[in-house]
DNA sequence: GTCTATATTGCGATAGAC
DNA sequence: GTCTATCGCAATATAGAC
């Protein structure tokens, strides 16, 4: 049964955790935020760690969900699922903001956390786009002598770098006032024809 | 003049810094790594945070040379620059390995520093890559429905992420192999395949 | 379950000797 | 220039009341 300090402090501290990082964050603040006493970060989490590890797991759970969708509806199209990959990061990331963040961090400084929730997901998604690339190309659509492995992180790093590089680009160089989802579909054209037999 | 113990102080702040982020490193950490005594980053840098602008301005740099050599090309042909930009990244991060972190670093959450450095460099980075490509279309040999600054978060975000995530996504699914160089030619070659005009 | 109070450690920062 | 010594404070963590 969930309490409400223990829901509150989840909810609180996800923004905390992906804006400045799990080092910079202090237990008062994350206490002091979802407006409950340090002392029941220890009860229910065990310390600020393991409240880090319980954010990780709630903002990935979303993607256990897409993934499952996605291997119900395959076999596919490759071009279909390359585009379904970018899409679901885009909804992914509009449901659980944070996450894109969360993951990030971990991929750039991972913490004691990174075998527990990361390597489950990451590796699970970064394998399923590998495996549709790898698809067109023994089915003759994309080039054959495409290396699946750098294209899925060409593609990732696309994905992501957007969402995490936004709010500050535009900053200093405004974007148009497109959607993500225009955004998501123009990598996709140009990874897919890029990618693609001539 | 610089004394020994400032270069030192550069020296051994830069891998810290970018490894575990400003946050989690502590001033008596710097000292030791550099076998200086806590005092002596005060006299010479103010503190955690000069030391840290200090870095940052020291890796960043060999950037500025590069940035005069490519002023000193252009004009060029937009394919050419496309792969110059690629071939760029992948000279500074065998130059200096802790940059790019930095940098991703500032992106993600910046410091006090994110004007001073960061914007100083990026932005024309960024400006000029998305300058190539405006060329590009203009001159009818990419599409011209591209989007150019889309595009070029694109491409950045391919380069960037590859380096970050290299280390980590060898240890779960080892990696061919290659240098560096054939993956920036493999993701240009995807990416110019990709905006060119059919 | 949730709090207040407190022990303890480590941090950033400075003063002052050499 | 460089060090040692130390201050004040904030951090993590726990004990014990309710």
């Amino acid at each position: 049964m969930e309490t409400d300090a223990q829901a509150r402090l989840l909810e609180f501290a996800a923004p905390l955790f992906a804006q400045k990082g799990f080092a910079a964050v202090s237990i008062r603040e994350l206490a002091q935020a979802a407006d409950v006493s340090i002392a029941l970060i220890y009860y229910y989490f065990g310390g600020k760690e393991g409240l880090y590890q319980a954010v990780l797991e709630a903002q990935f759970a979303p993607i256990e969900v897409l993934l499952e969708k996605v291997r119900g509806l395959s076999p596919m199209p490759p071009e279909e699922g390359v585009r379904l990959y970018a899409r679901g990061v885009v909804e992914v990331h509009r449901r659980s903001p944070y996450l894109l963040r969360l993951m990030n961090s971990e991929l750039v400084k991972p913490t004691a956390c990174f075998d527990v929730v990361i390597q489950k997901y990451i590796s699970q998604i970064l394998a399923s786009l590998s495996a549709v690339l790898r698809e067109g190309a023994a089915s003759g659509i994309f080039k054959d002598n495409l290396n699946e492995q750098y294209a899925t992180i060409s593609l990732a790093g696309s994905m992501n770098f957007f969402f995490i590089a936004k709010p500050l680009l535009m900053s200093f160089a405004p974007l148009p006032e497109f959607t993500d989802e225009v955004y998501a579909d123009q990598i996709v054209d140009i990874f897919l024809h890029g990618i693609m037999r001539p």
